[in-house]
RNA sequence: GGGCGGUUAGCUCAGUUGGUUAGAGCACUUCCCUUACAAGGAAGGGGUCCGGGGUUCGAGUCCCUGACUGCCCA
């Protein structure tokens, strides 16, 4: 009984069935062309879309949910713009844009392996007791089991993805091609090993990359240090060198204090010599230009091992690197006496021990921006250690651009102005180009055991590295530079980032692209568009931007040309979105507490109504303040069209009752009428298509809020608040009746009714499907309303009826506020008077039912004069009363007409003034011009209507 | 320190290349349980568009400047 509808809308009733049985028939699946080149021409191109991939271990947040919204809004109406306009054409058949959203999730090295050792914590174990491999197949049963929830939040949402592609970043597909990748790009010299300062995070044991370190202002101080300066025998001359430094523990590792060739202090202590406090140590005292004179004492010592400056400098200056901590940010053995002491605790203990000796000189309040890791907010430590890097800049052996040169013409317009990669909103193009013409080496190494393992292996007896060519699907038995045997696989793995980078060409087969098994990428590459936020901008936008053009370049277009830039980006398209914050406009977290579950939001208010609070609320480059009341706002609408089915549904068998049935199978996929139909039906048609032409264009554009808003108004405020309401007296069974007009009023209203659904479904999938289905009565000409014809761009709009409609509205409205204003009792029906010009008259009497049943009019009255003693508002198109014996309320009269009064003259004066003014007449655009002087005309004639009627009032 | 954005109704936000008297949702006030819907209907109140200066016939919109505020990078 699909027409019989629960009386209130209640989500949780439907949604988790739409979403299994979107699952669960596989219907957004998009199959590989089984003919390779059956891509572009005869096909449409493709809608490609990638999920960016959350972690396994992640959960579902308000961000994913923003995320997730609009790429299923986009998805869902790419593919509906695509499905055929034709209804008897079948499915499976659809010959228009195919639409491929692709599901998956990264395997996330640092977090995950977190999430399993604090497992094996619990167990009273740890990575180390298990050993190397048996703590890897741990994290892959950990995964098994409790990976990927976000996955199956992402279903019960009903995200309209292909789960029959879904990816994870460790599958050996995937896994494959991050070592083609890798060793690709070291055989073109791109990747190389070495020591280089580094961030490490002591608690992860890990090296991590810049973007994986915020820096936070912190309260700390700035210790000043006295260093003494050493005689050319090598003995105290009983002189000083201060030195200024936030961090007193490195000072274990100095090798050199540095001062400006030019500064005047310190002149005379050029190439002299200084013990190091604690350490004992003889210390050179360098000069170079780089030193800031104006910060701390001006000199400044030096740590290679411990700080990038410094490590610079000692290159320089061929200083020696002293590593004074271990992986865990406790002293090591070079740290002499301290060894052994975690990295604070030798703070406090080396502050104590120089106070003690007279060399501390000042402590100074300073702030000074603390790097700290991403993942879990311990101290980054600058460490001198060996690592892996891709070397973005530099070009490849053999010639060519860099990976970042690419990457930046990627972005930039060619010499016909167009970019092959287009951002919204734009001003992200600016900022990606900053970072980009500014990009470090990127350090891809982790000393981690989940994740992707180098394929370099280190050979025992020449010390020399041998990764495997290209193409070689096994690991190198022996030294490729002096044929040992003894050769060990590097034990770092790759930055999850490297094979997330990867993920536009490698989800589509890369590298294994060949004649037989390209129809994938040729009909996906490049992906259409990229929505993200801006956090991994440079994470993974920039990263698949370098990787995605570096390695499609070499893949012929599928006529065997070359392939160009603009076809080998991986995307076409960013859409960056905003922040969801919470109500009072704070950034979500969990130490504030004010983060919002969308599940439970979801749970309360409808899957429907939370996703159209985002859509509704996503413009581009603003950020989401999500309120709740907002969300029971669009519950509300959710309801709304819940019940507008019901009154549907409920006349629908009542005519079936009378003998009178509307097949909707038989309606036209686009709302039609005939030029001779009522007002209303052309009104309500013009509506729909000035709706479906406005939410197209805003889909083109992002503007989710427009497209929103604009169905949002149509359903509402057109379609429940006036066609419905008109329609009802139309919709009379009794015995007088003709079964034609009802047949007619029938079909139309189920016709815009039905075609509302498909406009509204990418936004509310659930409500839209129960009720397309109910529309159809277990008889629906599709298996999902999602696989249906989108209401595309109108051409031709009955603007007429539109206008026509409006007046009449006007008319009832001003009766409302008439019948507010003096009393009439809701219930009562009274006759009203009306001035207006023939045109216009003769428009109100064909439509005389409309004015009485919505404004409670017994009668329409059009005189020359509306009588005397009657209460009357006036617009530029008519004047109005409602006959009614009750008096007027003279004192509430005065006051309205006092204030239209003031509000008209207001108008008048400005509009006069401007038409006074020459240089405007002279200047401004006819059509302005004209505009002004109609309006100054009607301002003109209201004011002396008011003028008039207040006069006209009975006396104080 | 460098860069980018924001400031419009009580709240959250729109406002196209400058063009007639600045809009929406929510909130608020009043009336109405009229058989699709009280998660509803009807009517209504509410804004010197952050301050100052400039360009222009015309500025919420463009330019300069100040204040406040948010973010990114170092």
């Amino acid at each position: 009984m699909p027409h019989d509808l629960p009386k209130a809308y209640d989500p949780t009733a439907i949604e988790d069935h739409w979403a299994g049985y979107w699952v669960r028939e596989n219907l957004f699946a998009v199959p590989t062309p089984t003919e390779p080149a059956q891509s572009q021409a005869q096909d449409g191109q493709a809608f490609t879309i990638l999920l960016p991939p959350p972690n396994v271990t992640g959960r579902l947040h308000m961000g994913h949910m923003l995320n997730q919204t609009e790429m299923d809004i986009l998805t869902r109406w790419r593919r509906m713009t695509g499905a055929p306009a034709d209804r008897s054409s079948s499915e499976g058949q659809r010959s228009g844009r195919r639409a491929l959203w692709v599901p998956g999730t990264d395997h996330a090295g640092i977090a995950t392996q977190m999430m399993v050792e604090r497992q094996l914590a619990e167990e009273g174990s740890s990575r180390q007791n298990l050993g190397r491999e048996a703590f890897v197949e741990r994290v892959w049963a950990w995964k098994r089991h409790y990976g990927g929830a976000i996955l199956d939040q992402m279903k019960r949402l009903g995200a309209s993805v292909d789960w029959s592609r879904e990816y994870f970043t460790m599958d050996e597909r995937l896994s494959v091609a991050v070592r083609e990748a890798f060793v690709r790009l070291y055989h073109q010299g791109l990747i190389y090993r070495g020591a280089y300062i580094v961030n490490w995070c002591p608690r992860c044991q890990t090296a991590i990359s810049d973007l994986e370190v915020v820096h936070q202002e912190q309260k700390g101080h700035l210790w000043e240090i006295r260093y003494p300066v050493l005689g050319d025998g090598g003995q105290p001359t009983g002189e000083y060198i201060t030195v200024a430094t936030t961090r007193p523990e490195t000072m274990l590792g100095d090798t050199a204090v540095a001062i400006h060739p030019e500064d005047e202090r310190y002149l005379h202590l050029h190439g002299k010599k200084l013990r190091l406090p604690l350490m004992d140590r003889e210390i050179p005292i360098v000069v170079d230009a780089w030193v800031s004179r104006e910060f701390g004492t001006g000199a400044v010592k030096v740590t290679p091992a411990h700080d990038p400056n410094d490590f610079a400098l000692g290159e320089r200056h061929h200083l020696p690197s002293i590593n004074v901590m271990d992986d865990r940010g406790h002293i090591n053995d070079n740290g002499g006496p301290y060894a052994g002491l975690e990295r604070f605790a030798a703070r406090k203990t080396i502050v104590r021990d120089l106070e003690e000796r007279q060399l501390l000189v000042g402590i100074k309040d300073h702030v000074n921006n603390v790097g700290h890791c991403d993942r879990c907010k311990t101290v980054v430590e600058p460490r001198l250690s060996t690592q892996w890097f891709i070397a973005v800049n530099k070009e490849p052996d053999g010639g060519g651009a860099s990976m970042a040169e690419k990457a930046r013409a990627a972005v930039r317009a060619d010499a016909n102005g167009n970019k092959p990669i287009r951002f919204t909103p734009e001003n992200y193009e600016k900022i990606y180009l900053n970072w980009m013409e500014d990009i470090h080496d990127w350090c891809i190494s982790r000393q981690l055991w989940w994740g992707h393992r180098i394929p370099a292996w280190h050979c025992a007896a020449c010390r020399k590295i041998t990764v495997p060519q290209p193409g070689a699907k096994d690991d190198p038995r022996t030294c490729a530079h002096c044929g040992s045997d003894q050769i060990t696989q590097e034990t770092d793995v790759l930055d999850t980032w490297f094979s997330s980078g990867l993920l536009p060409v490698s989800v589509f087969e890369w590298p294994n692209i060949t004649p037989q098994t390209r129809a994938d990428f040729d009909a996906f590459y490049p992906t259409s568009l990229l929505v993200t936020g801006f956090d991994i901008l440079f994470f993974w936008v920039a990263r698949m931007i370098m990787m995605g053009c570096w390695f499609s370049q070499d893949i012929p277009m599928p006529d065997g040309s070359r392939r160009p830039l603009s076809e080998s980006v991986p995307f076409r398209e960013v859409y960056i979105h905003a922040l969801v914050r919470d109500a009072n406009r704070e950034k979500m977290s969990k130490t504030k507490g004010n983060v919002i579950d969308p599940i439970e939001i979801v749970k309360q208010y409808g899957t429907d109504a939370v996703r159209f609070t985002l859509a509704s609320m996503a413009s581009p480059g603003t950020d989401i303040a999500f309120n709740v009341a907002r969300t029971e706002g669009y519950r509300a609408f959710a309801n709304k069209i819940w019940n507008a089915a019901r009154f549907i549904f409920m006349n629908v068998d009542k005519a079936a009752e009378a003998g009178l049935t509307v097949d909707p199978n038989q309606l036209p996929v686009l709302p039609m009428v005939g030029a001779d139909a009522p007002l209303e039906d052309r009104w309500i048609v013009a509506e729909f298509d000035s709706t479906a032409s406005k939410v197209n264009r805003s889909l083109e554009e992002y503007r989710y809020d427009d497209a929103a808003n604009a169905i949002y108004q149509f359903f509402w405020g057109s379609f429940c608040d006036w066609y419905l309401e008109i329609v009802k007296s139309r919709l009379d069974f009794s015995e007088t009746s003709e079964s034609g007009k009802i047949r007619a009023a029938l079909t139309t209203l189920l016709n815009v009714f039905e075609a509302s659904l498909r406009l509204l479904s990418p936004f509310m999938p659930f409500i839209t499907e129960e009720i397309w289905h109910a529309v159809y009565d277990g008889n629906a000409p599709a298996k999902s309303i999602a696989l249906t014809c989108y209401p595309p761009i109108q051409g031709v709009i009955d603007v007429s009826s539109q206008t026509e409609m409006e007046l009449l509205r006007s008319l009832v409205a001003e009766i409302r506020g008439l019948r507010k204003e003096i009393g009439v009792e809701e219930k009562a029906s009274t006759p009203v008077e009306v001035r207006v010009d023939a045109a216009k008259r003769k428009l109100i009497e064909e439509n005389h039912g409309i004015v009485e049943r919505l404004a409670r009019v017994s009668e329409v009255r059009f005189v020359d004069h509306i009588a005397a003693g009657l209460s009357k508002h006036s617009t530029p198109a008519f004047d109005v009363a409602v006959v009614y014996e009750k008096k007027i309320d003279a004192a509430a009269e005065r006051e309205r007409l006092t204030k239209d009064i003031a509000r008209y003259e207001k108008g008048l004066a400005a509009a006069e003034r401007q038409l006074g003014n020459e240089a405007f007449l002279k200047k401004a655009p006819p059509q302005v011009v004209e505009g002004l002087k109609k309006q100054e005309a009607e301002t003109r004639l209201l004011l002396e209507k008011a003028r008039a009627a207040w006069k006209a009032l009975p006396g104080e």
